[in-house]
DNA sequence: AATAAATTGAACCAAACGGTTGACAATTAA
DNA sequence: TTAATTGTCAACCGTTTGGTTCAATTTATT
């Protein structure tokens, strides 16, 4: 239950969470935070933004849940939280099968081959 | 290599479908969509919108490649496209390991746990 | 104590959003 | 032929977006 509870689509976490991942500098952003926790500077520099304007970005991440910030004096710390995304993927999980029927039919085949294969060797 | 051009991560793309999936209304079509094919007023009744609103989201779906359209006479049938679904999952595939985190530690520890029993059994 | 650095806030801008209405075009049914 | 159905287009509306600049605030450095 209480996994349950967890995985409940919350639609406004969706919205917030798909919006935040439809822009390709804020993508970027989760990108670098991936590999270790940025300041507020750190992630403006590599797209020659304003600090205002990167302050923003991540405000926008931070509202989506996929960040926590931690101020430590004029420094604010920002790393990944992940679990929002996992929301995310769990609401796509929905559609996998659309994308792998032609998959799932081949393997489906394969493993009908290897049925008669096997049956061949123990007659 | 095809497999990998097939795997590119085209950010356009990504771009246009988390937005296209950043709103509840858009994402709920393609729920519907998910068991038939619809007509744009099929879309559109569910929400009480105008002819016109669900139109624009069945575009908006449409241009993210989520959507395939086919025009019979007067009648516009949608079937959903999931492909770029896939990307979007792909592209999340990379966090993945960080809400598993928790999960892969204890499964890790559960393993440690096994191997001593297994010890434990052999002496 | 004075200065430099890291960040936010507020005001502004043009563009895009989500929605409406009303006119129009095309297809189908009476 | 007329009328109804299905949908788009264009114009409009208020709100949000992604960006800027400049002033203010807080914290470090010298």
């Amino acid at each position: 239950m209480i996994i349950l509870n967890h995985m409940v689509e919350h639609s406004a976490h969706l919205d917030a969470v798909f919006h935040a991942l439809s822009d390709p500098t804020r993508r970027a952003m989760l990108g670098h935070l991936a590999e270790r926790e940025c300041t507020i500077g750190e992630l403006a520099t590599p797209f020659s933004m304003s600090f205002a304007g990167a302050s923003k970005h991540v405000r926008v991440l931070e509202r989506a849940g996929l960040l926590k910030r931690d101020v430590r004096g004029r420094i604010h710390q920002c790393r990944l939280q992940a679990e929002r995304l996992a929301e995310a993927q769990a609401w796509m999980r929905r559609y996998e099968h659309f994308w792998n029927e032609k998959l799932d039919t081949l393997e489906s085949l394969l493993r009908e081959e290897d049925k008669s294969k096997a049956k061949k060797v123990e007659e």
